[in-house]
DNA sequence: CTATATTTGCTAGGTGGCTAACGAACAGGT
DNA sequence: ACCTGTTCGTTAGCCACCTAGCAAATATAG
């Protein structure tokens, strides 16, 4: 076999970046595979779950992805029967999601993927590291996005 | 117009996690644009050009790529006429990657998309807390990846 | 009330990454 | 010299997200 390892130091500094991000998907996806649900799939659970019924719209907004994507994810869950989609009573082109009585079950038995990553990523680290890091991110990110606008604001 | 903002109280996490990744990404696509060259297409120039003629099996795992991922992006430099593959003196089955001088003359006039968010991103904030910060992260991401494997190691 | 503009969810198509499976080239043991 | 196993780059196909453009429903200006 050629050189096995490559030399770390000419690690790419992209590859970093990716890991910061792509670390909490890959945990969220082996923490829900066994349930078949996938990270998007989570987030728009735990929003109706914890908000109760919501519309498209503004499911979208608060998770921050587009209604096409969302379209997609929100067809997957009532395929698997975990949700619903009923006209809204006042305005006809909304559809509210609601959580079926299937979804909530299944949802009881779901870990909760985000408590899991912040307990094993930060166990052991003081809080006032935790703290400084998470500032110095949120500035980071908020000039970034303010300076090159795109992601349509926070 | 109905409720034109949405609470951000209730903003997902997972809004959170995608912006401390996709900010990089954001910028790099917005600063490389006018350039016709993408994110992982700069990350392989840069390789290039800071180590010299490099199989693609070194560049996949230095850029932590697949090599079926970097397959692509190679044909696209290639299509440009910025990188030529040759076959290995020693072992016919690896293709050494080089800059041509097209690839090189166009480098000079790129700007450096990393030195930029870094510059821009920690402008103004204390050399400790980034210290602070980068060190939180890779033990978090450290953690991670050794307790849920898949991302194949650092 | 009517005409225009906006919003909602959908479909269609594109992108960038991935895994799986392959032939060709190499390495090692017998 | 052969058989076996590994590695390289490629192809094919999947997935999650995106943008562009649509019809239907709603909001607003005149």
């Amino acid at each position: 076999m050629a050189n096995e390892q490559v030399d770390p130091e000419h690690q790419s500094a992209g590859a970093w970046a990716k890991k910061y991000y792509f670390a909490t998907r890959v945990v969220m996806e082996a923490v829900l595979r066994p349930y078949d649900i996938g990270p998007t799939q989570w987030y728009v659970m735990h929003q109706l779950m914890t908000l109760g019924p919501t519309s498209q719209r503004d499911l979208a907004r608060m998770l921050q992805i587009e209604r096409a994507t969302l379209t997609g994810v929100v067809a997957a869950l009532v395929r698997k029967g975990l949700v619903e989609q009923n006209p809204d009573a006042t305005d006809q082109r909304q559809k509210v999601l609601t959580a079926t009585p299937a979804g909530a079950a299944l949802w009881q038995e779901l870990p909760d993927p985000i408590a899991l990553i912040l307990e094993t990523a930060f166990d052991g680290v003081a809080q006032a590291d935790i703290d400084t890091t998470a500032r110095v991110l949120r500035e980071a990110t908020g000039k970034l996005t303010s300076l090159f606008p795109k992601g349509k604001e926070s």
